[in-house]
DNA sequence: TATCTTTACATTGTATACAATATATGCACA
DNA sequence: TGTGCATATATTGTATACAATGTAAAGATA
């Protein structure tokens, strides 16, 4: 028998997750166009509320609206990728002796969580799902840290740094498989502020240097694009 | 003769813009309702693009919306009022040591016209402009650090500061006069990133220091609001 | 064939009509 | 009075119709 109730519809906010959720994990990746009636087809909502998605996801960076052009998945240039971790190197680092003063045994078992997650999205081969997952325990220690407005900025920044990678990621057969997740965690479980902190900014650096952030000539890509300015 | 030419008619950026300054400058004032028929009479345009405004400074922090029950210009809590200056005194201060290292000239010219026009704004009286004005100053230093990610978060931050300065002031009656503006001026037209560093960190300290932001028990407000949720 | 116009189509932008919800008003009853 | 309920009004939320714009296809001219 089937039901009819009338669920009731998604909201722009869940479709707006939901859209950000598929950038982050690189299903949908820099460049791809999202039209508007393509995806108030696929949610079964009116193109009044995709297009409020669509104006989250831009505000967030992560899509680039074009006026009478539609909505596509940003590209940053080089200049914005440098600023991206710039700006993460000035949050997080205090972020995480922050969170460190005020970690709880249930915020150390949230966090293995997380790690083990990622671990075994690695090993299943699924790379989009672990970046995800990285991106959101460094969301948790904002959340830790009980910093709501750094938390706000870092998700916009986490969620750019994943296109960041999609684009300048040195090597794209393999997220180096490491540990610093681990030893931070373990940082926090002894509310060592000063390690958190320096861990940290190990751990940015550490990423950051995996970036091809050399200028190079195809950066004024697909010509089209060049010429339409 | 009435010029009958069809004007092309204002877009919600711009009303983002309009709004946001008048919150900014205090003429809008924390709790204030605004009612999605009244903007859209008083810009002349429908309510489709008016949401879209309305929108946008939710996004930025100046309004919160409430399902079914409209958008009023935000009241933050003491909690939110520390976490924007924490957050400012984690960004500030190295945006004033990068912007040090590439000032130009016209830079301090600009800089200098801003501090003038605030003191103009302070003598007539015109308290609200003068806020605005002191918080556009510490905006041109991130333009001039070139940091455009930091400059966005930037931007919600001050704005929102205008808010904490409207609710948390300790003495309503004046905006002390201080010239730190000027010796962060003189720090960076010599180029000298640390000074410019370590005054924009007392600068921050300096008005943090200014507000109130003791516990208070009429905190829960209107009791409308508060039996509400 | 190549280039330029013209035309048709696809897509986004805006206004508006209607539905859903919240707020205010009036009335009955104690 | 004042409290509860019912009704009316005001306001926001969503879908849709139409306008404006951009894009692709077809045709014309050389």
């Amino acid at each position: 028998m089937l039901s009819i109730t009338k669920l009731k519809p998604i909201t722009a906010e869940e479709i707006t997750t939901q859209l950000s959720e598929a950038v982050h994990e690189h299903r949908l990746k820099p460049g791809a166009k999202l039209r508007e009636d393509e995806v108030s087809e696929v949610f079964g909502v009116s193109r009044t509320i995709v297009r409020q998605a669509l104006r989250n996801m831009a505000f967030d960076g992560l899509l680039t609206i074009e006026k009478n052009r539609g909505a596509s998945v940003s590209k940053p240039t080089l200049k914005e990728a440098h600023e991206v971790f710039q700006a993460r190197a000035l949050l997080e680092p205090s972020t995480a002796r922050a969170a460190a003063e005020r970690t709880t045994p249930a915020d150390i078992a949230r966090l293995q969580r997380h790690i083990e997650e990622e671990h075994r999205a690695l090993d299943q081969g699924q790379l989009g799902l672990a970046l995800k997952l990285s991106g959101n325990f460094h969301l948790e220690i904002a959340r830790i840290a009980d910093q709501h407005t750094i938390e706000h900025f870092l998700k916009q920044l986490i969620y750019r740094s994943s296109l960041v990678i999609a684009l300048y990621w040195k090597r794209r057969d393999a997220l180096c498989e490491n540990n610093t997740h681990n030893t931070l965690v373990e940082a926090l479980s002894k509310n060592d502020g000063n390690a958190a902190e320096d861990l940290m900014t190990g751990h940015l650096l550490n990423i950051y240097s995996q970036l091809d952030l050399r200028e190079r000539e195809e950066e004024s890509i697909s010509l089209r694009d060049a010429l339409r300015q």
